[in-house]
DNA sequence: CGCATTTGACCGGCGC
DNA sequence: GCGCCGGTCAAATGCG
């Protein structure tokens, strides 16, 4: 019956069990970290993906029985009509033993889908139910009567700060938070192609600077946190300063991946400041190398500002402002100062940036995004580093930047750490 | 019509 | 307490 589906389902199929897969990837890793949260028994509907899982299931399957008939009958051709019969009993059985099995995989994929719905719905819940509190409502802001609980919007950065941490967790993430990379690049775009996707929010003029400074949040996942707000350096417009803040909420694109993980590990390993002593000796070299293998940037660490900053510097500026600017830096800086100043192979990194409009797709020459890509090129690179910064990050204290890192370059992990 | 950007108002922190 | 300032919000507006 149905069973004569196609045979060539294999890409469509495939393409689609693919990326099944890769939802349940994701659902896994959301599962493992919401696990705390409380499930509030709600009826969740199972939406038409389901039908699209079970479909695929099902061609899959029936696709293998059709291919071992065709070979039977063929093989058997004519005659011996018992044998026959009994072949074709075999091959039913075989086919209810495909389609039982059929089933089991349906029903678990089902519940699996039910998980993964019920979490996106306590997902949504979290994040949209208080819309927004009428705040502006009368004039005054805070006059009207909150009606709403204050938490329920993502409060996350903003409520983190002034309130003490309540578990280790949360003190992890706090700090994490606090971190803040800051990426200096040639740009004549108004905003550098990372990859994300940005929805800008506001727009402040600087102080002692001409240019105004644009904030932005990331609006590739609803309740992403990451922030990034995008200033041009007052001496040399062609500079472009981009300010991340926060970790992902959600898978990257590859281009958006390095860069992420690159940011995240950096800001992680500077976090993790207190590190082992043992440890401590080895990682920060490593690090210091895998944030940027070969680049002929400056990466510092500025503990001048209230939360720790890094700085990577893909200008290749020779203006020497950059280099006497922090009077104010730890020692550690030492260790990235030194090692990052080497080799050339981003040289030309100055970037090319379509300052015509039509090569929006090529943008993704931007700076940021060739020294992205050119990291990503290098899958020992990518490897080694979300080995060592999930090693350290997760033997350290918690899942911080390990989610990016560990969740790319995861699958050939264990690469080489003593490459080095 | 739904989305993103613009833009003035507002808030909380900080220094005076 | 007041005002400045950095950061954010959301109505209005623009855009596809
Ligand atoms: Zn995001």
């Amino acid at each position: 019956m149905g069973i004569d589906l196609p045979m060539r389902l294999s890409s469509p199929a495939a393409d689609e069990s693919r990326r099944v897969i890769d939802e349940m990837d994701f659902f896994s890793q959301e599962k493992t970290r919401q696990t705390e949260a409380h499930v509030p028994a709600g009826s969740l509907g199972i939406k038409k993906e389901d039908l699209t899982i079970n479909t695929g299931l099902n061609l899959l399957s029936g696709a293998d029985q059709s291919t071992v008939d065709d070979g039977q009958s063929v093989a058997d051709h004519e005659n011996d009509d018992e044998k026959g019969e009994m072949q074709i009993a075999v091959m039913k059985a075989k086919i209810e033993q495909m389609e039982e099995e059929n089933q089991r995989l349906k029903s678990s994929l089902a519940q699996m889908n039910r998980n993964y719905h019920s979490l996106q719905m306590q997902l949504m819940a979290m994040m949209q139910p208080t819309k927004r509190r009428n705040r502006r409502e009368g004039r005054g802001r805070g006059l009207t009567a909150r009606e709403e609980s204050p938490e329920g919007r993502w409060s996350p950065s903003r409520a983190a700060k002034p309130s003490p941490p309540k578990s280790p967790e949360h003190a992890q993430e706090a700090t994490m938070r606090k971190a803040r990379v800051s990426v200096r690049a040639r740009s004549e775009a108004s905003m550098i192609t990372d990859g994300c996707q940005w929805r800008k929010y506001g727009q402040k003029m600087a102080k002692g600077n001409p240019c105004p400074r644009a904030y932005y949040r990331c609006t590739m996942a609803a309740g992403c946190p990451v922030r990034k707000q995008v200033q041009r350096c007052a001496d040399d417009r062609t500079i472009l300063i981009t300010t991340y803040e926060g970790k992902h909420n959600h898978p990257l694109p590859p281009a958006a991946m390095a860069m992420a993980s690159t940011t995240s590990a950096a800001a992680s390993m500077l976090l993790s400041g207190s590190m082992p002593s043992a440890d401590g000796l080895i990682n920060p070299n490593f690090l210091a190398r895998a944030v940027l293998p070969c680049t002929s940037s400056l990466a510092t660490i500025s503990a001048s500002a209230p939360f720790p900053t890094v700085t990577l510097d893909l200008t290749h500026n020779p203006n020497p402002l950059q280099f006497q600017k922090p009077p104010a830096q730890f020692q550690i800086p030492q260790i990235f100062g030194q090692s990052l100043c080497s080799q050339s192979r981003f040289s030309g990194l100055q970037l090319p940036v379509g300052t015509g409009g039509e090569q929006k797709q090529q943008s993704l020459a931007d700076t940021v995004s060739a020294a992205t890509a050119a990291i990503t090129a290098d899958p020992n690179f990518t490897a080694a580093l979300a080995a060592a910064i999930t090693s350290i990050i997760a033997g350290g204290n918690g899942a911080g930047g390990a989610q990016q890192a560990g969740s790319h370059g995861g699958g050939s992990g264990d690469a080489k750490l003593g490459s080095g």
